[in-house]
DNA sequence: ATAATTATATAGACTGGTCTATATAAATCA
DNA sequence: TGATTTATATAGACCAGTCTATATAATTAT
């Protein structure tokens, strides 16, 4: 037996990623043990409220590993709308790499379990938050109007979570181009000093 | 025994409004009998092919809905900014009367079943893409150029769609509202004269 | 016109399997 | 030695799909 527990970090991880294809529901607790390497007893160890609560620490890291990448983006791009484009490219490239079978990492498992599920809606909640904080922060650095940065800021969120939702069902990574362009035109003509008093 | 059949709609209905609510892989076929009254051998007399027929048919029938919706604010609205600020506002309406438990009648059922089950993805792309369709009408008739009609109509459903998922993760009409405030802003800059030729 | 046959829709019990979670004991670690 | 982690059989609920049977309308044959 290990001196620091090996299997935890394993089971967030795979369930993630096995939520992530197919949904919540559709993933039982023995497939994620299976793919892990996990002991089934250490599973309830952990979690010992059960396959919710594994959902929640998945929408968690997920979140979290989304958040540091939106992060990096932003310290590489000065303008919001560079971000925009920079993270669409990365996230058609994520999608194409999958055969487009995945997703939003934590979008499935939140539509299926929000809000009933109150720990996984709030560890979404906080997960979206964290990534419009990003688009929020750049924005106004960029001179968006205070009134609107987080409404933009939203809205690119809002657009990429769909934009992969078409690309899935379409299998192509148009939906997440489109969204790109318009998006960043969006932010761009949002942050120009004549526009902004529109 | 009746002349005419009375089952086969009432389980397409139930099911799109449970797969809405909770998905497609938490929601049992006894659950769907129990809900729509309809017998179980009914349900695989109608559909043979089992249970993911029933999701092909309720995502067909569900997104045939939104179609018809989107038709109407179309004739309705002769601007396509403004058919945006009124479907925003149906949709902040429909989801807060179901407590914001609900979301968009077909993203969930797609989330899980496509590419996989490939008439689940194909009736879904046939719905996204006539939703897609009522928006490139109206903003080719309201003097938006070719080249970026279909690119603005798609960002305008998947801006939905992601709002979708937003509004129910925090509990309320937020990112339907912005999404709405931004997506039509973009809509009317993107027809206007001179706004047309950036 | 009548009887026989076919087709359709309904009804619900049943099947073999999987699901999540628990109990309890054993193994390992510090 | 006590705390932590692992192992695994089992319980009870639920799963999608199959099966047998019936009622009745429509079709066919005589």
């Amino acid at each position: 037996m290990p001196a620091k527990p090996k299997h935890r970090d394993r089971i967030v991880r795979t369930a993630a990623r096995l939520f992530r294809r197919d949904g919540y529901a559709a993933t039982g607790t023995n497939e994620i043990v299976a793919a892990s390497g996990a002991p089934k007893g250490s599973l309830y160890h952990y979690f010992p409220r059960g396959k919710a609560e594994i959902a929640e620490a998945a929408v968690s890291y997920a979140g979290g590993l989304v958040s540091a990448t939106l992060t990096e983006l932003a310290a590489k791009h000065a303008h919001p709308a560079d971000i925009v484009r920079a993270y669409g490219a990365l996230l058609a490239g994520w999608l194409a790499k999958s055969g487009f079978r995945d997703g939003c990492p934590i979008t499935t498992t939140l539509l299926e379990l929000a809000p009933s599920e109150r720990g996984v809606t709030k560890a979404g909640k906080a997960a979206f938050g964290t990534w419009v904080d990003v688009f929020t922060a750049s924005l106004r650095a960029a001179g968006a109007r205070k009134a609107s940065a987080e409404r933009l800021a939203r809205t690119a969120i809002a657009a990429f979570e769909g934009a992969m939702i078409l690309a899935r069902v379409e299998q192509g990574p148009g939906p997440i181009e489109d969204v790109a362009t318009e998006i960043a035109r969006l932010f761009e003509l949002s942050t120009q000093p004549q526009m902004s008093l529109i």
